[in-house]
DNA sequence: TATTGTTATACTCTATAACTATA
DNA sequence: TATAGTTATAGAGTATAACAATA
């Protein structure tokens, strides 16, 4: 009954995945009243603890000029401080507040909860063998990024 | 070897996923000089045919206003024209121009060929395999999104 | 009255360039 | 001299609200 899906048809359905993804991370911020940027240096400094301006706009991979204004937005929500660097002079420490350590924590919940519905419901072997077209697809992914280098 | 894999760690695989062919669009963006909301109206318009900014705002899910400034853009790059409706004198019809429809054509076979280089290389069954765990994430994913409204 | 698209206004994210304070 | 962060400036995307022209 099936026939063979396209490769084409595949990659829709990727894309139709990472939007929904998307879409659920969207309803997420709307509720918590942070937008997707904001979101993701929360998420960052969660990961790395209280670090430089520098070292966020790093990790995220945007001008420091940015941070600022993302750091600015959280410290007016309440998310996050600016606290002095212990050694450095010129550098600050953001640091998550009570609220922005809620929200991260929020947002792991949130995402594990996800994973659940999504994958909980799968045999271990079920999600090895589609787990296992994740990581060739990605490494597919990774070989065309660095022949495109080349 | 390969302990199973926890539904988070899937979930996982399928952000990283996502990113990355965010990356890629975003390689064929500025390639292109064409921003991603730009482009997502080329590519609507691409599959309607010409129709009215109002069609664009309901397709996109963006306002009639946001519409306006993004076939600004467009016009000034001479990716589409507004033409006058045949029958409706309020309305306009945004059309592609041959530039536009080449920017459509050129980001359709971009998108074939990545599913090529993504999948290209699985054997039809182990393609089926991996899609069918795409659809029922979807079928999940709706599920889910269809209990949250409930 | 309802609809199409625009003007007016405002906010967020993004970038570059110039500048200050510190290393 | 180099680095951390800010001010200044600019452009894109987004939204709401008020308005004009037309249906």
């Amino acid at each position: 009954m099936t026939t063979h899906p396209s490769a084409e048809a595949t990659l829709d359905k990727v894309l139709a995945l990472s939007m929904l993804v998307t879409a659920d991370m969207a309803r997420f911020e709307a509720a918590e009243r942070v937008t997707g940027p904001r979101l993701h240096l929360l998420w960052q400094l969660g990961m790395s603890g209280p670090c430089t301006q520098r070292a966020l706009a790093d990790a995220l991979d945007v001008t420091p000029r940015n941070i600022t204004g993302l750091v600015d937005g959280l410290v007016d929500s309440g998310h996050v401080t600016r606290e002095p660097h212990p050694t450095d002079r010129r550098a600050t420490l953001v640091t998550p507040t009570p609220a922005g350590a809620g929200f991260v924590a929020r947002l792991r919940a949130s995402h594990a909860d996800l994973a659940e519905q999504l994958f909980g419901h799968m045999t271990p072997r079920q999600l090895a063998t589609f787990t296992r077209g994740l990581d060739e697809t990605l490494e597919r992914f990774a070989r065309l990024m660095d022949g495109d280098q080349a």
